[in-house]
DNA sequence: AATTCGGGGGA
DNA sequence: TCCCCAGAATT
């Protein structure tokens, strides 16, 4: 069975650029960039980043600005922070060597359990499972587990559900599991016909895979709308460096107001920015179509306006030039905006 | 234990 | 629309 499994893999396992020469800190790299990211979608960005920071030091070197601009587009930018952060703290402790203990490992700004256990399966050989979504939703179809996920119970119930199979080669298992569960054990209309470990999946005889595996929490989506108040003068743009804990923490976009999300005709924000003692005039108030993210729903104005003669800049706020605006880390939100500059 | 972090692609 | 993706950090 796990002889049959792997031979699966080596014959249709997907071939990737972090999977040739398993070293520590491309392993790092890729397993950071996909975390909650297709493969499809973060290949380019592991291009992108091997080839701009070819080392650890390279990437302890950067400014975290250019950290997040080449991570820009890609989401949850507080794995390109901690990246930075992670580069940095390699160098300090470690001398630039990552550590083949999960301790250690686990100490790392933004490695958490997983990351933690993919490098050492993979850049280690140690028999750890990496149990990301689609090993859970394998192990929880094949042993026909409805556990809660992800869980430190889960996680260690897992690693001893496949001691016996991940002990024999780690990185091919964790590898193949992976590639099993993306491209034959999908969330919906699994291919079991294809699937290398039918005849011993619990799931396959009963159906009971459509329930599998089990999910409680759904997360709610909270709508806003979001008023870009935008002003060009003597070729500038006023940009602010948005603050820690708020959303796209340390990126750059303009000053703001945030309404509830019943306000959401072009009339309602001109009386909303008639309030505001910044604004001088208003050009224009331009509704945009709807910006999903996975905990908001995002009615965005984009308006063009003047501010008093006497502005009063307010903290991280800076006239930037235009032909610099494209050097800075953005939000995709307002990508399309800034490129008609 | 629950929330908060982005953005994209498939059904 | 809804789901969920090689999850981690914070509350």
């Amino acid at each position: 069975m796990i002889e049959q499994f792997f031979n699966w893999y080596h014959q249709e396992g997907r071939s990737l650029p972090w999977r040739e020469q398993p070293e520590p800190y491309p392993v790092f790299l890729s397993e950071v960039i996909l975390q909650q990211t297709r493969v499809e979608q973060g290949l380019a960005y592991f291009h992108r980043f091997m080839d701009t920071f070819p080392t650890v030091q390279d990437l302890a070197n950067a400014s975290e600005e250019e950290v997040l601009k080449l991570w820009q587009g890609l989401g949850y930018y507080s794995r390109a922070r901690n990246l930075h952060k992670a580069a940095k703290h390699l160098m300090e402790i470690h001398q630039g060597i990552f550590p083949s203990n999960f301790n250690e490992l686990i100490k790392i700004p933004g490695v958490g359990p997983y990351t933690a256990r993919a490098i050492l399966a993979f850049a280690f050989s140690k028999p750890e499972v990496a149990a990301d979504g689609n090993i859970w939703r394998v192990t929880s179809r094949f042993f026909g587990l409805n556990n809660e996920f992800p869980s430190k119970k889960t996680m260690e119930l897992t690693q001893e559900l496949w001691k016996d199979w991940v002990v024999q080669q780690p990185s091919v298992f964790n590898n193949a599991m992976m590639d099993l569960g993306s491209g034959i054990c999908t969330p919906k209309q699994p291919k079991c016909e294809q699937c290398p470990l039918q005849s011993q999946c619990f799931s396959f005889p009963s159906g009971a895979w459509v329930n599998l595996p089990f999910k409680e929490k759904k997360t709610k989506v909270k709508p806003l709308t979001l008023v870009y108040l935008i002003s060009k003068s003597d070729g500038k743009v006023l940009m602010k460096k948005r603050a820690e804990n708020t959303i796209w923490a340390n990126m750059y976009d303009f000053p703001e107001m945030i309404f509830p999300s019943h306000w959401n005709s072009e009339m309602d924000i001109l009386e909303e920015i008639s309030k505001n003692s910044r604004v001088s005039t208003v050009h224009s108030v331009a509704k945009q179509s709807f910006h999903l993210l996975s905990h908001r729903k995002i009615q965005p104005f984009f308006c063009f306006v003047d501010f008093v003669p006497i502005l009063q800049l307010e903290r991280e706020e800076k006239w930037i030039p235009l032909e610099q605006i494209h050097e800075l880390p953005v939000p995709k939100i307002i990508e399309s905006l800034i490129a008609t500059f």
